[in-house]
DNA sequence: GTGAAAGCGCTAACAT
DNA sequence: ATGTTAGCGCTTTCAC
């Protein structure tokens, strides 16, 4: 018969006690606590003795309510099986850490109804602020946003007008380079292959920038095959399959909804006999280590998200600050000319 | 001369606005608003309606400060750009959001320092339980973790003894599953390519069970190589490389730390024109999606993330409920057997 | 440099 | 079904 491990124990040790042990008030030992300006040297190390004897942990949830800074930064993503927004996140987190802040997690899995909930409960955490990657987002979560009282930083795409703040880089114009690049290597048969945008806001404007560059040279897609759930390698190899059954191969260039899908269209080239990029030419998009692993490194558009990360939370940690931040940060993007096209 | 958007606009109204919006006391509306047991089914309109006009969002600072039980759940991973943790990160945040609480995230890059600073800083936000997939943590951490007084789930790796729950396989039988596997396929020549476990207890754990299933048929590893750095599809590429700079293909079977490396090393094949499996058998580990895409599928383990992730929860969650959960959950693994050997 | 008083926004306990 | 009182653990005044 144990104890239950978490309800054993004493209870954990207050400011109180700690001050109770080093013979000082309350408010002195909070003030020593907290880097000691405005304390005695000899106070100072009483105090952090007593808190280091008695294993004292401050109880934050009671000093942001008494008016400190809460250190939390609300952090809501629309996947995390996407290998994008789990770099930045890393790279949010990462930063955020430095300055003694985490990060509370919402995924919405592109859904503008789960998004709302999500961005109503983790503001009721009251967090020092918030990085979105938003999904299509409701009127209604844009009002939260916009009524929350602390900086937004919505990232990955620069295109809409940004609430507060935004990090990342034109989608469309992403998608626009991607064109241009392929007619100037003179292709002129272009189909997209991808998984269902229909609720990912940048893989639609992306598209969107790649019809609008081919137009310019009154290019149309050929063909088109999207197919249901969430993009990965598996999915890519499956759709590539379905447009070759609807698009003979032979100077033909398929541009897909990212690397993940193109990947897996290399892979059922390889397994199909065909030959890349003469069959078939792939462009996929964010410059994925995989992709320049291929034997064939991938043509793709490099996206800096580790850095959209890092930004995102300079730029809520300086507004914090009270510094003044550019409401606009544009990352860019690199076009990576690869083997397969 | 704009506003700053998060400094002006009203303060957040608070319960007593509301309470005295819809002209009851603080208390009747605090009920309402949660399930609104014991309060009229009229007035429990009028405070939702009340709460409504006034955009309230209930601040859970004060409400977990009172007294209820936090919402929030601290979450440590070594590492994010390892899809396998944000594979089980997803799932957790899946099943917690379920139950309204969120992940505090905090990131430890398999540094036992910064993994001890990371436990500290989230418990001070008197989280309602913590997940972690340790790194060779500290004695003060496990410390702190038995001394949390929330239920605390190791994940992973089942084999080390828990400090309160774990969910996870066992590493070791895992290495030596494979080991069997291999030996029964007939290869006695193994040789092993990895990231730099030494900060990665389970990796470590892995090639220890592998070698303990070759040394059963007395076999050992005929060349061990490891590359500092995460491991990556590109690290993987290069080790393999750098493998056979060492030993002669033929026969030879490589087990990888994890399917990224093997991925890599499957590149390296079919550039440098290796017959896989004949002149290069790879194994790896994890069973992802991508090795299982490969033109010739990876042989791997199946090491079912997403559901540690599920179950970490559910226990962590169970035991709030103040149910018995068994302190060891063993999710286990499954052999894959692909085409690479 | 130190302390006393007041209160952050909410909920448990005990009324009624 | 509703209200009153008392605090959760800390920090912000304002005093000395």
């Amino acid at each position: 018969m144990t104890t239950d491990p978490f309800h054993g124990g004493e209870p954990r040790p207050t400011l109180a006690e700690v001050a109770r042990a080093a013979g000082v008030s309350e408010i002195t030992a909070s003030r020593a606590l907290r880097g000691g300006v405005h304390v005695a040297r000899a106070t100072l190390e009483r105090v952090e003795a007593a808190a280091r004897a008695l294993n004292y942990v401050p109880n934050r949830l009671a000093g942001t309510l008494a008016g400190g800074q809460s250190r939390q930064v609300a952090v809501v993503l629309p996947s995390l099986s996407n290998s994008v927004f789990a770099d930045v996140l890393d790279g949010l987190e990462t930063h955020l850490e430095r300055a003694s802040h985490h990060p509370i997690l919402g995924v919405s899995n592109y859904d503008p109804q789960h998004e709302e909930r999500l961005v109503a409960d983790l503001l009721s955490w009251r967090p020092a602020g918030l990085v979105i990657a938003p999904a299509a987002s409701t009127e209604a979560t844009r009002r939260m946003l916009a009524g929350a009282g602390v900086p937004v930083v919505e990232i990955m795409d620069i295109d809409p007008a940004p609430i507060d703040m935004s990090v990342g880089l034109s989608q469309r114009a992403a998608g626009r380079a991607m064109a241009h690049y392929l007619l100037g290597r003179g292709y002129r048969r272009v189909a997209y292959v991808g998984h269902d945008i229909s609720t990912d806001p940048r893989a639609t404007t992306r598209k969107q920038g790649l019809e609008l560059g081919l137009a310019e040279a009154e290019v149309a897609l050929e063909a088109t095959v999207i197919l249901p759930g969430p993009s990965s390698v598996p999915l890519g190899r499956e759709a590539v399959a379905r447009l070759l059954a609807e698009v003979p191969p032979g100077g033909l260039a398929v541009c897909f909804s990212n690397d993940d899908m193109a990947v897996g269209a290399m892979f059922h080239a390889l397994g199909a006999g065909l030959a890349v990029p003469a069959d078939l030419a792939l462009a996929g998009f964010n410059g994925l280590a995989i992709g320049q692993a291929l034997p064939l490194p991938l043509t793709s558009v490099a996206s800096h998200r580790a850095e959209i990360g890092n930004l995102a939370a300079r730029a809520l940690l300086s507004r914090l600050e009270g510094d003044h931040v550019a409401r606009v940060q544009d990352v860019g993007f690199r076009l990576i000319p690869g083997a397969t096209t």
